[in-house]
DNA sequence: GTTCCTGCAAAATTTTTGCATCAGT
DNA sequence: ACTGATGCAAAAATTTTGCAGGAAC
């Protein structure tokens, strides 16, 4: 492991948008894909989650559970699907990849991450959001998705 | 009053503002770092290049040149050290760090990444910048970097 | 029964590190 | 000379792929 496994908070009081896991399992389901084991687990997990996890963070969440936990491999194959379809979202921390659901509302938020100890926080802005469609207009871009990520230390570690 | 943005294409051999070579080479000196011929191929290409390049590209430039060409371990490890040194900005694209000048000034740009072509562009937009230090202020953060990036298809590809 | 899904292992990629040697001060 | 810098190769970390067996429809 290059980079130390930070905590990430789960005490986040952001519940997910009502119905994210079924919008997912209804999409997965309308687009022609089966409903396995593995990628059933790492939906429920990230049902659960508010802020980004790696594929190994998923993947030993899932051993730490109980029974048999999906293969490393088939997390990231059930993050390749979830990604292609738009119904998660993923964010490079690191070098690491990392994966949240993305909320089907087109809502969504952005990243405070701290380099000290290594906490994510997460934030929205509509205002930032508006400003940064106009930008994508005047570029002639037509902007699937776009990212903020703020680094920096956080107001515990300044 | 709108914001101005300036884009500026991934092959345009635009300037860098002035001096960053040289201020990127005082700093080095000032923290006691010597004058190698491997980082001195990495700055004098980043010197040359407005957007941001991968480790492995930098490398294949360098070996395109006339001469000996500096090892990948050691353009990591020149990357490194400019990075620490904040005098280059590292952005992960598609799972893979890319890197670029880092204006001493603290103005910087953001980017747009085609996903169909894979282009490169980027933009400046002072009032997302004021944004986002608002953004940072009220988050309590001591930001230091930030990065925007926006991906989608580029006005070619649409 | 057909086709997709999964697990495991192997491969491919990207990045870091060990170490002997070279070079700047 | 001393100490950092470099090159090469090996290791580590991350992600993708091949393939055989299993599961969903």
């Amino acid at each position: 492991m290059r980079a130390t496994i930070w905590p990430v908070a789960t005490s986040d009081p952001h519940e997910h948008p009502a119905g994210w896991g079924a919008h997912a399992r209804r999409e997965l389901a309308r687009t022609g894909h089966r409903a396995g084991g593995a990628r059933e687990q790492v939906l429920a997990l990230l049902e659960r989650q508010r802020c980004c996890l790696s594929a190994q963070e998923i993947h030993d969440r899932l051993r730490a559970g109980d029974g048999r936990a999906a293969g490393l491999a088939s997390v990231y194959r059930a993050l390749e699907v979830l990604t292609s379809l738009r119904l998660v979202h993923r964010l490079d921390v690191d070098g690491t990849a990392c994966f949240e659901p993305a909320d089907p509302s087109g809502d969504h938020h952005h990243h405070a991450i701290c380099e000290r100890c290594g906490k994510r926080d997460a934030f929205e802005d509509p205002e930032l959001e508006r400003l940064i469609d106009g930008v994508a207009a005047r570029l002639g871009y037509d902007v699937g998705a776009h990212d903020v990520v703020l680094r920096g230390s956080c107001p515990d570690c300044s």
